[in-house]
DNA sequence: GATGAATGAGGTTTCATTCAT
DNA sequence: AATGAATGAAACCTCATTCAT
């Protein structure tokens, strides 16, 4: 393209169309995960995706608007990544809880579209219609899955019993926590959490928890009244 | 003009001077909170404290001076209120800990200052040394405090071995969700969690969890279940 | 600058609260007449009112309004200054109709609010409810009121009976048109016209259409020569 | 992509491209009249043209140089128009009035072309360069056909003298006055103007003005001086 | 101490214009 | 010839900050 050169100037622009809307979310993604959404300045999105300003405008209709399809793209993707999981129903209850944290962790967690989740804490009393839709595509869905497996483990007397969907926003916590922690403190503080140890910590925790009080665990099956499902 | 003024009008402003500061940093917190910081209007703060605006200035030195007495005046109150708590170390290990969480709630997570984490965790990335100060005065302390706990009944023999750092952290997690979900999700959320529910939720799931493993089984059946009704 | 300086710099501005909109308003129609609404720079405003930018949007949300502003300010203006005049029903129906469209022009035709017309011309397509208004208040009760005039000369039999609200319209036009032509072609016509003897002629000839077919011949020819001398 | 384009698809322009500068020009011309010359967009141009907006920059330069055209354009076509009327000399000069007025009507004022009007007058003070053009092309030599109307009928003793000059453009105003307020009130007024009644109502009042006073009009003719040629 | 009118830098948004395809 | 993605200057507007009263 450039190599013969008579042209010298390398274009100032270039037609990539079907690129563009990618690469545009991906730099307002790291902005406003980064600096907050009144933080972010279009000029400095613009400038990541090495785009001008006003090209902006051709994808998205104002600031808002990007906003809203930085989540949205955010969150299929979440969706999509997590969306096979929830077949995922052999072996031990045990086993598959750690899976779904660990999955949840690289999939999700570990992702920048993690730092949706530090955005939408913040920003969702600003827009509530967003955080209405994040609450309902991302956050009950995944509740209600690590709700299943909870369930299913006391239905099949590998865990005590307990109040499901209170369990699962507490086993939750943890994970968000950490998420929203490498997006804030996380390069604040002096000793760096270690990701995998803390999720250790934590699964470990809950099974302990979770683990029925008596030695014989095979005579408990029966007594886990179905508990709270949804 | 200023010949009658002497005599009628009551005087306008009838506050004490000193408490000045104080309903302004009050009226910031709220918006601070609600709004986050760019999106809080300094005319809105002064108006909500009902002065004008440039009686703000007369005690902040500017917005950010302003949102970091916010967060310094939020974090004495905090420290002030969970201050006494590292003394009392009598009882079990176990009581002290539901006493602690249960403090916690009460004189931070459900004060409007618990609204002091949402903001941190969004602005940490725009003011490094407040939340660097914050870490240090807020977080860590109560880490250190929690962790203060978990070893004395780790060494009491009322609780199994952990990593301590790694477990307060887990542990933490979910209070701090608690009072980030009060202003975030929460106002969008169809179902409102019960706060105490949700805490004794919490407790419970970590007791049972550091319970050591083989302790007299029969005695402890019993305790998994309803505590802290309301 | 630096002479009697201890002083030195003129105060950065001055407070004005109860001139401002008025001077405000009276630069907004001088450069809105000259420019047209959307060739108007609300810098420009600002500049020619001796005030920045900032200061137009404390009297005005924004642009649309401070036009609507100008409008309605320079209506309210037209009605004031005409509004006796519908009283004035002495005298003959052509001294009456003389001295109206005298006052039209001193009034409002020559002065600078006479440029709303070429304004309201323009802008009428992009703001509609505006134009509405200007015609309720300002076009359809002068009409009336010459509407009036004409019918009171046909009814005391100085005038030939006329389909008065079309002949009115008729009439009106070169009225309109003296004050557009001002502010449009007036610039950049080498000979401009005489307002006093575009007038004259303009009456005398409606005049002369007006006048009863046969009525005593000999006398009237005089008349429709020069009146209204300057 | 490219090796299956060569069969199917039907051109997508069928267009003649000899047509093209001159849809551009109507879709110009009406939104221009429409919109104003700032609110006009070049985007609604092309796509009124259905064209794409860089189509418009292979026919003008810009959007001065379109907006040039578009005057220029109607221009001529008028002239065209109209250029044939100055011949016809024959017939009474009430005849010669009442056509010509009718021409102008069926020719120019109620043709999309009138709309320039209207924006010559609310833009020459933005393009003083084209409201001269439209001066001399069309202005004047519309004045001076009038006036030669004019003065013949003096001379033939059919009308009263008057200043012609003056009075052309007393005349004329009414005519203009249709065509702009058609274009700008017109679509707001509750009651329509009717054109027929309106141009009757005004040529019948100028030639009831412009009749001789006595009876005797044959003896009027050498009275009326040659008044104020251009 | 308190006020609030005034300021202007800086952000968002628009749109005429360019140019590789 | 035609396209339409890309550009960036320039407009509107906001709001933290100042300072005469």
């Amino acid at each position: 393209m450039s190599a013969t050169a008579r042209t010298a100037m390398p274009p100032r622009w270039e037609r990539r169309k079907e690129a563009r809307p990618a690469e545009l979310l991906a730099a307002a993604l790291d902005l406003f995960v980064d600096k907050g959404y009144a933080g972010t300045r279009l000029d400095d999105v613009a400038a990541r995706a090495q785009v001008s300003k006003g090209t902006l405008y051709l994808y998205f209709a104002n600031k808002e608007e990007l906003f809203k399809a930085v989540v949205r793209e955010s969150v299929v993707t979440l969706i999509r990544n997590s969306a096979e999981q929830a077949a995922v129903a052999t072996g031990s209850s045990e086993a598959l809880l750690r899976q779904l944290v660990d999955t949840w962790w690289a999939e999700f967690g570990n992702t920048q579209a993690g730092g949706i989740s530090k955005l939408m804490m913040a920003e969702s009393g600003n827009f509530p219609e967003i955080a209405r839709f994040f609450l309902d595509e991302v956050i009950e869905p995944w509740h209600a899955l690590l709700g299943q497996v909870i369930d299913r483990g006391i239905e099949r007397g590998e865990f005590r019993p307990v109040q499901t969907p209170m369990y699962v926003r507490v086993m939750t916590a943890p994970l968000v926590m950490l998420s929203l922690w490498k997006h804030s403190f996380g390069p604040c503080s002096a000793q760096a959490i270690d990701p995998q140890q803390y999720l250790a910590t934590m699964v470990d925790a809950h099974l302990a928890s979770l683990r029925p009080p008596q030695a014989s665990p095979s005579r408990q099956s029966a007594s886990g009244r179905k508990s709270h499902k949804r």
